[in-house]
DNA sequence: AATTTTAACCGTCAGCGCGG
DNA sequence: CCGCGCTGACGGTTAAAATT
């Protein structure tokens, strides 16, 4: 099924691609970008690693579900056009605000130029470079939003509970009904039993408060020590993804508000643009 | 109405960079 | 060097929309 291609091609694609929009709307050159993005086309589930050019996907909004596929011309400052493949977000009912910023979902840049598609065999390694390198999605936002005043920071991660120590027994419980927005994952028996369990106590359930370290001797005690760790790291962990996504969804929001500014900008240049030159060249009857 | 398709969301793992 | 946080990738679930 393409279902999981489609959705990690988009994925896969996502940062990379909006990051090179913008440095790309900074500079005026897109024509690297692009052909770094070829690089990280290469991996899909479904095994296509063909580039979705332009024909393929030029069908706005014919996509079905929640969103539909769509193809954006953005101009940029500098007069050159870059094609954002991206989706139209159909909001969900109560949360339309916005129609002309909610059309841009700016996901991939879509390369009509067929020579770089030819050997986008970087290896996994290279690629995984790449993509890794890229700084943190605060710091990119934060460093937009000092270069673009109206852009939001993403704030600083407070310290949870301000006063209370670090400690293991302090640390959030992982609630045994998990809220969504579209109720996803209630209680029910589907769930992974570490999100069923009941906050009984303090601690989450397989969370024992470590004995110190000195007094660890059977090798049961070494198992309990080891589960402990694995649950704490798995419970830290299940936290950074999260707030991970948060900003990540923050900061895809910042760049769908800034493509819909600069298209604005760039509309009312090109007019100024029209304008100027009527009044330079007038008909000469 | 039943089935299929799609998007959204989640937890986990792996790997990287950074600070101590 | 180690521990930790961050994030891409992956596989899974669910709800809603589209299709049959």
């Amino acid at each position: 099924m393409s279902k999981c291609g489609r959705k990690k091609y988009i994925k896969t694609n996502l940062r990379q691609m909006t990051m090179e929009t913008i440095e790309s709307q900074q500079d005026g050159s897109v024509t690297d970008s692009v052909a770094e993005s070829e690089s990280a086309h290469t991996q899909t589930q479904t095994g296509q690693n063909s580039v979705p050019t332009l024909a393929q996907v030029s069908v706005a909004g014919s996509g079905t579900g929640r969103g539909s596929p769509t193809v954006t011309l953005v101009q940029l400052p500098s007069g050159q056009t870059v094609h954002v493949q991206g989706v139209i977000q159909t909001p969900q009912p109560s949360v339309i605000q916005s129609p002309q910023i909610q059309t841009v979902q700016v996901a991939t840049i879509a390369e009509t130029d067929e020579s770089a598609e030819s050997e986008g065999v970087i290896d996994s390694h290279k690629r995984r470079e790449i993509l890794s390198r890229r700084p943190s999605y605060r710091k990119i936002l934060n460093e937009l939003s000092s270069d673009v005043p109206g852009v939001p920071k993403i704030e600083e991660e407070k310290p949870e509970e301000e006063g209370t120590p670090p400690n293991i027994a302090t640390m959030a419980v992982p609630t045994s009904i998990y809220q969504t927005s579209t109720g996803q994952y209630t209680a029910t028996g589907d769930m992974p039993t570490y999100q069923i369990r009941a906050p009984t106590t303090a601690l989450p359930q397989g969370v024992v408060m470590a004995a110190s370290p000195g007094s660890l001797h059977s090798p049961q005690q070494l198992a309990e020590e080891a589960t402990r760790k694995r649950e704490l790291r798995l419970m830290k962990n299940r936290e950074a993804a999260k707030e991970c996504r948060r900003r990540k969804k923050e900061y895809v929001k910042c760049l769908e508000s800034r493509v819909a500014v600069l298209e604005v900008q760039n509309k009312k240049l090109i007019e100024e643009l029209e304008t100027l030159k009527d009044i330079c060249s007038p008909k000469t009857d």
